[in-house]
DNA sequence: CAGGCTTTGTTCGACTGTCAAGCAAAAGCT
DNA sequence: AGCTTTTGCTTGACAGTCGAACAAAGCCTG
């Protein structure tokens, strides 16, 4: 039970039945903020989440699944139904019996405002509640001229957006960014982060609260990849990995379904663990032989024009590799055994079921993925590995 | 002054009536199937938790720490002082009003039988709820002989400890298993266990269903260990490590509280993590530079015999260390170091809190200590290891 | 095609856990 | 002795859940 304001509405509106048919006012949801009126929403959010999964679309499919009662469901199916949270998409095949009617997720109840705020470029969108994108773009905007700055740019940007989509601001749901550094969660600041000048402390949903008056969620890009490659194609697996290789690397751990973000929010930065055998090489953390600076595009492109190549960025490792020169093709495929290495250590720590693989470098994921799958399957335990997959991201 | 009249004390006030008298039968805990009558002691775990970690001893103390009203408290304490889970110890000075009721948890209320189930020897032991060993033994047992052997002779030990504590079958609550290899944890079976032939997927739980009519919990001794640490020193924080440092290494991780296990239940096996400049030294498991190999007991004590001195196992080295030979402390300190390695490489990964040292060599931690510590912060980023503690086991 | 069967959805009374408010008890303080 | 403070207990109300009965809507059988 989320804390607040019980209803009292003594039995004025009382319409003789005895508790169902409530008073209008009280509300679900987490903020308390909220507005709308109705019946009580307590505890639909699993049945919400079962019709919207469509792991059950039926109110005896649901009974069945979450072994409430047949006039609970009724109870929490209609409140959802009055809230307009799902909606009746007609009658299905009758099994013998009478047909049963199938419920189905209104997606198109609210939008999400979402921002991918990369270091020099971001992407942001307006998306449904299916997280279908209903309008995007995609911008250069230099994430070191501070918080001020940016969320402005942002706000701006989203307000563009709903009038591109034909939203209005009333229909905002909810707020998700994602940022190139370590997140303390649950308040939503950036923590220490390396390439953020600026950022360190900022409260991103205290900038937002007058501007919007939604939930805003905070995290770090990587974990935010974990968790939608999680959510759209790995829903049954309970521990994960997802491996960024861009210009730096980093990692989103999904443990027992949930992202771990460790005692700081530092945790899956990988991209400093020692890599055998590269002494030589200095990081620009000032440490030597990180896994960022062995195989991280940024170093692959540094190591490809000191051979003559013509490579700016992670990007153009991918395009000459894609263009087929064997030295980069070579490169990236040591670059997968190094990473192989760490993720070696870290399947034998962790005991993952899946690493998925993404990032730029994750669209050269043959090659990538070659030295990665040679490297863990020889250093890690037979147990970890035995039904391990390692793949690309989607 | 709405008061007028209200019926105080309606008479027979105490009068137990209805249920309170519910018989010593039923017991709190997971499983709904239990047939005990008596009040119902719903949601009443959370409130027995308190009062057993000593979190909140009196009714208004529970009342603030879980928000919930005092009338609520009132009521599940009343079922707890029911079961006899619970029981008042006398009053409490008053801070300028009527003086709180101290509650105590009633660790007299059964007991729980536990063993900890090595390669070659065990401890068993008869402990009450407050995991206090009212009764212990430790002998010398093979865990090659097969779980059938074994188990009869644990289940005949335990019928030996009730015996010599003056307790009766009846009062055994639980039974918790710890082995020395990976298990999964919702099954009880090991899976693959590599030093416990005729274990694999063996039900342990299956086979006391018949003796002992209570839950029984199997789990790897690591995971064990780290739960113990977590739960008697560690209690507030959320993210922690426990090393084993014995004939093998092993590692429990504690991840949100809880014990992360992973896909197949060998999440946390760091003793074959390469260490970077031993691919000359073979492990056990068939690759070379294994950590367990560099930095394990058996290692080291091969290590020791090697030059001369007299070292079996893990116990000698320790007492080698400690009677000071400085080429045993050498070689501890320096297999701290590439504990330290890996471990640099865990933190980077799983940003713990804590890392609690522990096994037979984590008695001499403050060899082990000195080149774990050096590493990690050296090789770790420094957000994670701001507030990282490395400390030996107690 | 009527009647029976099966499955689904709805209604209704009952029960349980919770809460707020008031009352009683037991101290310290003035 | 009075007042205040803190604690514990009692009571009536309410929200969410359940089980049982009932209604609806299709198949199947004779």
């Amino acid at each position: 039970m989320p804390g607040g304001e019980r209803p009292k509405d003594g039995g004025a509106s009382q319409a003789g039945a005895g508790a169902s048919q409530a008073g209008a006012a009280s509300q679900a949801g987490t903020s308390p903020s909220q507005t709308g009126s109705g019946p009580s929403l307590a505890g639909a959010g699993s049945v919400l989440n079962l019709i919207r999964t469509g792991d059950a679309v039926t109110r005896a499919d649901l009974a069945r699944r979450t072994g409430l009662a047949r006039s609970t469901i009724a109870q929490r199916v209609d409140a959802l139904l009055a809230h307009e949270l799902v909606y009746e998409a007609g009658g299905s095949a009758s099994t013998g019996g009478r047909p049963p009617t199938v419920l189905a997720f209104n997606h198109r109840a609210g939008v999400v405002l979402v921002a991918d705020l990369g270091a020099t470029h971001s992407r942001l969108a307006v998306s449904d509640l299916s997280a279908t994108p209903l309008a995007e773009v995609t911008a250069d905007m230099d994430i070191g001229e501070g918080p001020e700055h940016v969320l402005g740019w942002v706000h701006e940007q989203f307000g563009r957006l709903l009038k591109k989509a034909g939203r209005k601001p009333k229909d905002v749901r909810g707020i998700g960014l994602g940022v190139p550094g370590p997140v303390a969660f649950s308040t939503g600041q950036a923590v220490n982060p390396p390439i953020m000048p600026g950022w360190d402390g900022f409260s991103i949903p205290g900038w937002f609260a007058g501007r919007f008056d939604v939930p805003v969620f905070v995290d770090n890009d990587v974990n935010i990849m974990a968790l939608g490659e999680h959510w759209t194609h790995w829903r049954d697996t309970e521990h994960l990995l997802f491996v960024k290789v861009g210009t730096g690397i980093g990692c989103g751990i999904v443990a027992n379904r949930a992202i771990h973000r460790g005692a700081q929010g530092a945790a899956g930065d990988i991209g400093h663990i020692r890599v055998g055998g590269h002494d030589d090489v200095v990081c620009r953390c000032g440490n030597t032989g990180c896994l960022e600076a062995v195989a991280g595009g940024g170093a692959l492109a540094r190591r490809l024009r000191e051979i003559g190549l013509d490579a700016a960025n992670s990007r153009d490792v991918v395009r000459l590799v894609r263009s087929g020169d064997p030295r980069a093709v070579r490169m990236v495929r040591e670059a997968g055994r190094s990473l192989g290495e760490v993720l070696a250590a870290s399947v034998n720590f962790f005991n993952p079921a899946v690493i998925v693989i993404g990032g730029d470098l994750g669209e050269v994921h043959e090659q990538l993925l070659a030295g990665v799958r040679e490297v863990t399957f020889m250093r890690s335990l037979p147990l970890a590995t035995r039904d391990l997959s390692s793949v690309p991201s989607r």
